[in-house]
DNA sequence: CCTTGACCTCAAGTGCGCTTGAACCATGAG
DNA sequence: CTCATGGTTCAAGCGCACTTGAGGTCAAGG
């Protein structure tokens, strides 16, 4: 299996090294094997990391996807995990919907030539409270 | 039309005064009017809100949402919101798009039992690339 | 009259997610 | 041998999105 350098991993992640190092000390990911002082990293690395980053988009802070990560490493962790990750569920859920809503707000008035974002009549179907 | 206080509104719509009075100082609310030296809103600036809270969910910064909401306000600058607006769509439709994987993800994974979310096979078919 | 409570301003502080800088080490090319 | 490249640690710094604290104003109620 490919051996990546953390500049080349972080180049195929599009992060900075920096980052990756950060990740490590915050225990998001394993502490890297070393080679003469240098982190070596397994190419398998590369789906943790779009992982994170998924997460993360979705609105996780770093610590609950630690959290998440973890239980996989914790044998006994498996109800914890089960638990944040039932839990996470409904709340992707909203966002879902949530970000579409917007997205469709967004194609909705361009497309309605309203010009309007705010005041736009499309927008007033949904009434996104809370 | 119904009338707000700053304690009011920062209740209804879910955050304290003191984020709402940023959001005037950065420019992401207008200046509300005064009766005695307090801000009162009117009912309608709910909405505004919530579409903020809704653009910075989907990953937009308070700086971009301005820029959606100020292209409503300045007359010349339809232009720059057709422009803001289209580029950001299929931002929003891939983020849309990578959202729902993790949720399929998180939610296959339960119902999979394997209980490994990295390992979890079924996040294999879709590949998060970039 | 005096207090209470909600509001005001302005400056400084906080937490997250990194980035940067200083000082150092190891490998390979010229 | 020398030096460039790319890595190492650790502490400090930064940008964003607020929050907090100090010190003051105003209107209603006991």
């Amino acid at each position: 299996m490919r051996q990546l350098g953390i500049g080349e991993l972080a180049r195929q992640v599009g992060m900075r090294p920096s980052a990756l190092r950060y990740y490590e000390s915050v225990g998001l990911l394993p502490a890297a094997e070393r080679a003469a002082g240098r982190r070596v990293y397994p190419a398998g690395i590369v789906r943790r990391i779009a992982l994170i980053k998924m997460a993360q988009r979705a609105g996780f802070t770093l610590a609950e996807i630690r959290g998440l990560l973890d239980a996989d490493a914790e044998r006994g962790a498996t109800r914890q995990w089960r638990a944040l990750a039932e839990s996470k569920l409904p709340e992707l859920d909203r966002f879902i919907e949530q970000t579409q809503i917007l997205r469709d707000a967004v194609a909705d008035c361009l497309a309605c030539g309203c010009m309007n974002f705010e005041k736009c009549e499309l927008l007033s179907a949904d009434g996104p409270g809370s």
